[in-house]
DNA sequence: ATGGCCATGCACCATGGA
């Protein structure tokens, strides 16, 4: 089974891209961040037509959430239960045995604005909700872009970024808060080559230069890790022209 | 050698992203 979680920031750009990869690697099962898209725009037909089944949650010009997938999805659920938010940040849904969750994290802006405010108060009741969810879903699946780089190995210029937005302690330890759970960084349970990244600033030739963030992550429950195969981040996309800023991030299991 | 973005909406610029 392979599944996969991709920040396509705009998927009325990014369909044709999106398409040939799943085309390309065989994906069973990928969550979508960023799709800008109001549900009745939403390409439920072109994702049809390449075998695929989708569910949506969006708004007009920013965040938006899906789920693709090869098998069945069901209990589809947005956002989280509780907690009053106007921005469409998370999809769930079950296919087969796993509860899978797909969440746009709040960007945060800066430490001491409303934005970086709402992004506590959001993983706070994260994290209330997920743990609750783990008491009736032990095969979970929480992905996404977190916008949260775990710890420096996930920098490119730790210094340049310390105490910068997605590299506080504050959001570390949330993150951490997260793990603390029962779940597990899929892609640190594997030999990974050195500045790895998730995403690389459109500017500055970043990309080019590799200079990027670990932002974008998998994070499986104590029942699915012992059947965790591998997990990756493809690049590839990435080189493409017009490209995400971000590049997906691979499970199989 | 240096510096270089991109998507959206509504409008030819401002805002947000990370």
């Amino acid at each position: 089974m392979k599944f996969a979680t991709w920040n396509v920031n705009s998927l009325s750009v990014r369909l044709p891209q999106v398409l040939q990869w799943l085309a390309d690697t065989g994906t069973d099962t990928l969550v979508l961040q960023e799709t800008k898209l109001t549900d009745d725009k939403f390409p439920h037909d072109a994702f049809a037509q390449a075998g695929y089944q989708s569910a949506c949650f969006g708004q007009k010009t920013y965040n938006g959430v899906a789920i693709i997938s090869r098998e069945a999805v069901t209990d589809i659920s947005h956002n989280i239960p509780g907690f009053d938010d106007h921005q469409a940040r998370i999809i769930a849904a079950t296919v087969g045995d796993v509860r899978m969750i797909g969440a746009y994290f709040p960007n945060g802006q800066a430490p001491g604005t409303d934005k970086f405010e709402y992004k506590m108060s959001w993983l706070q009741a994260l994290e209330r909700w997920v743990k609750e969810h783990l008491e009736n879903h032990s095969k979970l699946i929480l992905a996404g872009d977190f916008n949260i780089a775990p710890t420096d190995d996930d920098v490119y210029d730790p210094v340049a970024w310390k105490d910068q937005i997605l590299c506080t302690p504050q959001e570390r330890t949330h993150f951490q808060n997260l793990i603390a759970l029962g779940l597990h960084d899929a892609f640190r349970l594997f030999e990974q080559p050195p500045k790895s990244w998730s995403w690389w600033d459109y500017r500055n030739l970043a990309f080019r230069k590799n200079q990027g963030l670990r932002i974008d992550h998998i994070l499986v429950s104590d029942a699915l890790k012992s059947t965790v195969c591998a997990c990756s981040i493809d690049k590839q996309p990435r080189k493409n022209e017009r490209p995400s800023d971000h590049a997906p991030v691979v499970l199989e299991f």
